[in-house]
DNA sequence: TGGGATACTTACATTGTTGTATGCACTTAC
DNA sequence: GTAAGTGCATACAACAATGTAAGTATCCCA
């Protein structure tokens, strides 16, 4: 079996492809920022990112879990109480992601002044 | 109308959430970070990111032009000639975009390390 | 003279993603 | 006692994303 010492994004069958999407993923990335600075609880997460469904929200944490990217620690506890945190490579990831939504933040308005069409203007 | 100073990519009506979301759709990173040091023809993507169709690359690079981000010259001639380069805001994005997968694919021995489950493993 | 390359577009079918609604077992607050 | 909160799972339906195949006009090469 073949060594890999490092992925390639471009190929389709590798493996850091389905990671990268994992990460930019509708769901993950705004997941994997929301748990940048502070430990979470599911319905924590779940009011903190606007739209987001009880089950993507599940799905969304499994996935990255699975990826080894965050840590589900459930006390056991009833009513249950369950926290999601960063690992380190999770960390990691995040703040790459945290880097590039928060360029867009920044540099909105002058992202919309660029787009002739409305399409991404729609504010409301 | 409200004067927008940033955006906010957990509101889920921010316009910032969609451009995220182009450019980390499926194909928008990869279009991105292809882009990022060369101009390239369309036939070139094509060859260049593994798995896109061709319906796939028309549609992510006409999103990507209407966010501003590339730049589509049609050299008018024939057999067609056309060329796609990234605009400097189209840059800074793909920077970020191409840190984050960077990074992915630097560490992926030890992000396969991590995963118990067999799902990212998959190399092949 | 036939085949491949170029940069797409369109119609159609399939697959994948997402939402909605419901249920669970139990607690606390009103 | 009633409602709301907790962290999910599950079934179903709707919708969005994607692939496949074909077509376009022209050129170049063998």
């Amino acid at each position: 079996m073949p060594n890999i010492s490092r992925g390639d994004v471009f190929a389709s069958a590798c493996p850091s492809r389905q990671i990268l999407q994992h990460v930019t993923s509708r769901w993950g990335g705004l997941v994997l920022i929301a748990l940048r600075e502070e430990t979470l609880r599911f319905a924590q997460l779940r009011r903190r990112i606007d739209g987001i469904s009880e089950r993507m929200l599940a799905q969304t944490l499994q996935v990255l879990e699975g990826d080894g990217l965050i840590l589900r620690t459930d006390h056991g506890e009833v009513p249950p109480r369950v926290d999601y945190t960063l690992t380190p490579a999770g960390r990691e990831i995040s703040a790459r992601v945290f880097a590039l939504s928060d360029w867009i933040e920044e540099n909105l308005p002058e992202l919309l002044a660029l787009t002739p069409n409305a399409a991404a203007q729609t504010v409301q």
